[in-house]
DNA sequence: TTGCTGGTTTGACTTGGATCAACCCTTGCG
DNA sequence: CGCAAGGGTTGATCCAAGTCAAACCAGCAA
């Protein structure tokens, strides 16, 4: 480990708070950050997780941001879920001990190598941890569900809408601005993952745009009416709170 | 518990293998089985489970079938899962010790109830267990999101083959034969499930029947040609395999 | 500097599945 | 029995978003 990382503990790890020491005590703390391994940062489109490769660790990002997706065998891709500083990847591979989705850095990140078996030897000891993992895995469940009736019922203008509430309310749970942020990815991935089409998504940003909801500038973007576009979530009956 | 109940146990269940006693040996199953309670049988359209109310148990489907769902505040609503025997029913309400969704029986049904700090505390002692619990949840992500690919990337045909075959599967599972069954859930349902509306999935149905490939009269389905239905989702790219 | 590549935008056109509408079953109940 | 209600089928029409095509732009490598 180098100079530079190795004054990092969870106790000192702005986004602790979203992540899995959240509801453990000091020394429960230490007993979880002694089996963290951190490691050298992930650049743009590195890998940190392969499809099919064994499960060993779960991951926690520390900083940047990553995508995860499964693949079928023509290489029809589907990206289900964007990464942030806080977040545990790792627990749809928790099955079959093996990585069912590959995870792709969207741009220079580093990460918490939690290694499994480790983790389970810590688990066996605390009860709050345990209960940690199984939040977490409640948690994507139900999310994942939200989406799929997002996807389902909903029109393109209430997904893209949805999709930018959501990164916003997720910047600005981890401490950054919730109106303005560079967005990691790219048009391709965002309708990849909403279920349209390049072409939809840049449309839409346009119209936002026309319409004074944002201010797009590449990947700049400036959340200016957030109350008008809650509103119109609200119109759409979706739930702005669960988002 | 009633006589003709009592004699019910984890151990003489048929459908042990798809359940939690799955990676239990007998003495672990036993433990198990003591806080396990088997209550009276819920008739169609019952509820087993409603919105927002506390999580308290766990339930093992027992015999027949549910959908659970979640709704908005418009009344719209997405069926996010059908639950046959040996299923587990309520993963997604762990992290907010609450019910986010609700679950109502398809046909006359049974289930064996979990009470959850019971289990925690058996879970305590049994890792095979609480591997058992987190293997279960992380399947479910692992499905929701084929889930997710399935509804944003293929058309209405590979869809519904995919939701015959996958029923197949899991009728055969269960012991029951896999090509000939009945539908426990409506047109509607099976639409709703898809992202599908009836009118398309009564089509598609009777289109199928023309091909030779299903007869459908009402509720009783048969599967005539499942190898080229298999074929045909092989050809969408969609990996049986996974089902 | 030039050319290449990947990402983005915009316009014209097409289409799969939704919508609307009518009608036919069952089933159950007063 | 009659009739209401829920479920299912079939046909005609429509439209939101996909597809196809072209052009633009920024970053990077040679």
């Amino acid at each position: 480990m180098s100079a530079s990382q190795s004054y990092i503990h969870c106790q000192n790890c702005n986004f602790s708070h979203l992540c899995l020491p959240l509801a453990l005590n000091t020394d429960e703390m230490d007993k979880l950050d002694t089996i963290v391994k951190r490691n050298n940062p992930l650049h743009k489109n590195d890998y940190l997780i392969e499809s099919n490769t064994p499960l060993t660790s779960l991951y926690a990002v520390r900083t940047g941001s990553f995508k995860s997706y499964i693949e079928d065998d023509d290489g029809e891709y589907q990206i289900t879920a964007f990464h942030f500083p806080g977040d545990i990847i790792g627990f749809d591979g928790l099955r079959e001990k093996r990585h069912v989705s590959q995870t792709q850095a969207l741009e220079t990140a580093m990460v918490c190598e939690i290694p499994f078996h480790m983790l389970e030897d810590v688990a066996e000891k605390l009860p709050n941890l345990r209960n940690q993992l199984m939040k977490f895995m409640s948690a994507e469940i139900q999310q994942d569900r939200e989406l799929v009736m997002l996807l389902n019922k909903r029109n393109a203008e209430s997904r893209l809408l949805y999709f930018l509430i959501s990164l916003s309310k997720r910047f600005e749970e981890r401490g950054f601005s919730a109106t303005s942020f560079l967005l990691p990815m790219t048009r391709t991935d965002i309708g990849n993952f909403l279920g349209l089409t390049v072409e939809t998504v840049s449309r839409l940003l346009t119209r936002f745009q026309k319409n004074g909801l944002i201010k797009v500038e590449g990947k700049a973007l400036e959340i200016l009416k957030k109350g008008d576009m809650e509103q119109m979530l609200t119109d759409y009956h979706i739930n702005i709170d669960s988002i």
